[in-house]
DNA sequence: ACATTTCTGTCTTAATGATGACAGTACAGA
DNA sequence: TCTGTACTGTCATCATTAAGACAGAAATGT
């Protein structure tokens, strides 16, 4: 099946520094910094250049972006084990997004030069590396898609699907995921308004399909939610 | 200026292989196969094994998705001296697009192995092409940006100065476009309905921002565009 | 040169989803 | 324990834009 192929090659590129040699990895350690950075603080922002890739040793950052007006959208998240800002090592330019805290994070910082001359000592990375971009780009093109073709409902179950994959836990027959967003979080990672994202939600839950309040998420019938994706 | 900047460093990595070795471009030459593909045919479709890098030497691509319900959305137009397909160099997947010949065009086709042999004898390439996949990133990045904050006008009229940008040529104060697409086309790169793409199209004729007809179409007032798109 | 198909232009209708308002609930800090 | 703030839930209203229908213009093939 796609989805699960698609998940696979997921998983496999979780870490990309996995694996690599002891001595690969003392170096490795020499060449990053280490970084606490407080709920709600930036990682980076707009403008700035891009001169570090980060990897997320704990906590969870979101990805966002700022319309000329002011609204906000959220282009990823950021989990544990995970790279980001990786575009300093494709080209020179400056930011075009912002990088925050969700929680309390630690970060390793790696400058791109550093960064691109470990990677000549250490060809391996290359393919993996490789990998981890072309895994960004089909996520952005699948986001274009969904955002052509799907309609506000199916954005929000769509992500409901991603977030069950990514952070839930199978237990039995449900997937339980403790909620770390809030409905206006969701709006901006499915372009709709928190009020949209709250009654498709609400709607799901009087259908049994999920089930959900302040504490807890439950996805109860997967196949149902898979089933009003297409 | 950003939008200058921007145009500057894409022009810059427009032809990837420009000032390579003769050497090297025998080399080139060996390796590729040319290709001839009349219009409307396919070059590549999804599920087939991505397995070749395409340089597009003549005529007009379009990269393309499909809804499972048939609808159709346009990724991405390639002109003559870009690369496409480079999927086939960052993962082993299957293809995700159709990429169709807009035109009689022709390609060179590289065997994706034969062409990472060859980056790895000719590594000033992998600047190129970690810039030329970053390009697209930031491409596809601002197309969710634009999807997300922007309205039916406004995404039609910034299509519009891409188009200028990307194909027009100036005389005196106008911008001057042959039109190779029609009202469906820009309806499915700016994610709106065909009607919604001649009814902005005509309002800004109305107010001879733009003037247009089947022959021409000509950008009179790229300032008032700009205005428009904040 | 004619016929068929494709594309453009325009209108009407209807659905989707944004927005603003406001009440209720949970939560954090003093 | 109280209080202010942030988040959730719900509703009514309104704007945007999709979709269908159809006429006319242009292009294409025979």
């Amino acid at each position: 099946m796609a989805a699960e192929g698609t998940k696979f090659w997921y998983l496999e590129n979780f870490n990309i520094f996995k694996s690599l040699e002891q001595e690969s990895m003392e170096e490795l350690q020499r060449i990053t910094t280490m970084q606490n950075i407080s709920k709600n603080q930036p990682i980076y922002f707009p403008q700035e250049p891009s001169k570090s890739i980060y990897f997320l040793k704990q906590g969870r950052v979101k990805l966002t972006r700022m319309s000329p007006d002011g609204k906000e959208m959220i282009l990823g998240l950021v989990n544990k084990g995970e790279v980001f800002g990786e575009m300093a090592y494709l080209d020179e330019g400056e930011r075009k997004d912002f990088a925050t805290a969700m929680d309390e994070v630690l970060v390793c910082a790696i400058n791109k030069d550093d960064f691109k001359q470990f990677v000549e000592h250490n060809p391996e990375l290359n393919l993996r590396l490789t990998k981890l971009i072309g895994l960004k780009m089909r996520k952005y093109s699948e986001r274009i898609e969904e955002l052509v073709f799907k309609d506000a409902e199916q954005r929000v179950i769509s992500f409901l699907l991603r977030l069950a994959d990514e952070n839930g836990k199978l237990i039995g027959e449900e997937i339980f995921v403790k909620p770390f967003l809030k409905h206006q979080d969701i709006a901006e990672l499915t372009a709709c308004s928190r009020q949209t994202v709250n009654s498709v939600l609400t709607d799901l839950r009087e259908k049994s399909i999920i089930n959900f309040d302040r504490k807890k998420l439950i996805i109860q019938n997967k196949n149902e939610l898979k089933k009003r994706v297409g």
